[in-house]
DNA sequence: TATTGTTATACTCTATAACTATA
DNA sequence: TATAGTTATAGAGTATAACAATA
């Protein structure tokens, strides 16, 4: 019976047995995310935010006249996806659409004061929810995670 | 102006600014899974699987028996979103229900030879797609991500 | 001709409520 | 009365094609 060198099978809490899923990364990075997502969820839904709204709205804080086609490569998603999202933030006032006088096509984003202030605020929450969820890991682990994390991330350019 | 200690302000490859997003342990667990998944689904595809068939039959080959909610459980998935999966396996001769006799609401699911051997090569396959994206990893790094992936998804359990 | 923002649309995933048959 | 499986449905999230305005 093939057993894996670095987790052997296993019964899980719940008593299923699982010699193949526990030991694919995919697996184990999706319900790891699944613990922090929701929490993140819950309290960016408390300002009204979804995670892609906040997201944007970070993005466009911290790159005054960035446009929605460099916004959307950013956030790895469709320009057509975006335009909701720009749409209610900006009727919400937390940011504004300027036409670039240079190329009439494109639209220049800047978040208003507001926005930012809510950005920042909603930041300080999202950051503690995950304080919480990470708890067990102390600071070492936790670092080392996020540089990995971004090892993965940057392998994209291959 | 506040910066993060484990993570300065920095400019992304692509030369977005990002004081506060990269920060985020969510955020960047979600891209690091994006390198992985279309990988996995791409090639589970060729089998005429999708992740979520493939995690189905993984846990029913390791856990003859099984009925649907146990399933639905370990999975953390809907009893009613996992009907048309099992459906579907059942049609395609990869896995049997039988009426437990002992308690004729449920069926025991157990995985069909042909079953068996497909999540198999699946799992090979889906294993050497993950080895590929996390090759930039030495044994001991992959090691402890995936031994923090478990702690953090533990913490269900509060 | 190519690009930006936009609209419409479709497809997947997920969540909920209600039904049936059994317990 | 509660539970297992099922159905239908609605809501997200995501992907694609096509269009108008502009380059």
């Amino acid at each position: 019976m093939p057993k894996s060198e670095e987790n052997p099978d296993h019964r899980e809490a719940s008593g299923v047995e699982d010699t193949v899923l526990g030991n694919l990364i995919g697996y184990r990075m999706k319900r790891a995310y699944m613990q922090i997502q929701p929490e993140a969820q819950r309290v960016l839904a408390e300002d009204d935010l979804r995670v892609v709204s906040f997201s944007c709205l970070s993005i466009i804080t911290d790159n005054p006249g960035i446009v929605q086609s460099e916004l959307a490569e950013a956030l790895q998603m469709e320009r057509s996806n975006l335009v909701v999202v720009i749409d209610e933030l900006e009727d919400r006032g937390l940011i504004a659409r300027k036409k670039v006088p240079t190329d009439r096509r494109r639209y220049a984003l800047t978040a208003t004061l507001r926005g930012r202030r809510l950005r920042d605020r909603a930041a300080l929450r999202v950051r503690q929810v995950e304080d919480a969820v990470v708890g067990c890991l102390d600071a070492e682990d936790r670092a080392r995670l996020m540089a990995v994390l971004e090892r993965l991330e940057a392998r994209r350019a291959r």
